[in-house]
DNA sequence: TGAACATATGAACAACTATTCATATGTTTA
DNA sequence: TAAACATATGAATAGTTGTTCATATGTTCA
């Protein structure tokens, strides 16, 4: 009747668990968390961003910019306004996109100097 | 013998596209940037960074303190490793992991920033 | 050396997602 | 009002990815 039980129900060190589960962020926060860099997850998406971080572009030239169809530049708009990371305003027919916030060209940044720098 | 070209092969706004084109990333520059957040971008590894950026932890403390299996942690762990975000030294049978670098703990940062903001 | 243990890894499966294609919506203008 | 055009969207498909399960690797210690 020996203990056998796995790494998986054994802590090893437990002072260093019970202080790192003290400090361990909510559930839900981290997980939207998550959710906003899964937006940046796609070279698309990124793409879309790093082209509007220059100028307020509306859909069509978007497409062009970014080498991408209509529809998929459209689909990932669609995203990325659920995101709260873009903004549109109508003009007639044409629809022009813009940055809605300061931390996306921030995170942008951050990003690429990670990558440079490894 | 009309131009009923559509929305994708004409340009709206010429003076702006040609702007946004000059500025435009090189491709394989957004697409390691993608991949960079792409490994943000999943709860599970955001807790596990998130963890690591309280403590230097081994496999089976970490596996407790993100209440996931042993085999998913290492898993995991091999995909934060290749994208140099985590480092590990090997003391016997145990494996400690630690964040590799600052940015890590910064990018997370920015991007509760947002998240709390939105 | 062999048992016990911490970690790593390959294969398979399930879930998710980006694009395409077809078409709908909304706006202008002839 | 009808045609032309910019944008949006639903359904289907193909590709990607996280977890599990089983097992392998590497280390310690009796």
């Amino acid at each position: 009747m020996k203990k056998i039980e796995q790494c998986d129900n054994v802590v090893i060190h437990e002072e260093i668990v019970k202080k790192v589960e003290e400090q361990m962020k909510d559930e839900e926060e981290l997980l939207s968390l998550a959710d906003l860099y899964k937006v940046f997850a796609d070279s698309s998406r990124i793409k879309i961003l790093w082209a509007l971080s220059v100028s307020e572009l509306c859909v069509c030239d978007l497409a062009v910019v970014v080498k991408m169809t209509q529809s998929a530049v459209s689909h990932q708009l669609r995203v990325l306004k659920q995101a709260k990371l873009v903004k549109s305003r109508r003009d007639g027919k044409v629809v022009y996109y813009s940055l809605d916030d300061d931390h996306v060209h921030q995170i942008i940044a951050l990003g690429l100097e990670h990558v440079l720098e490894k």
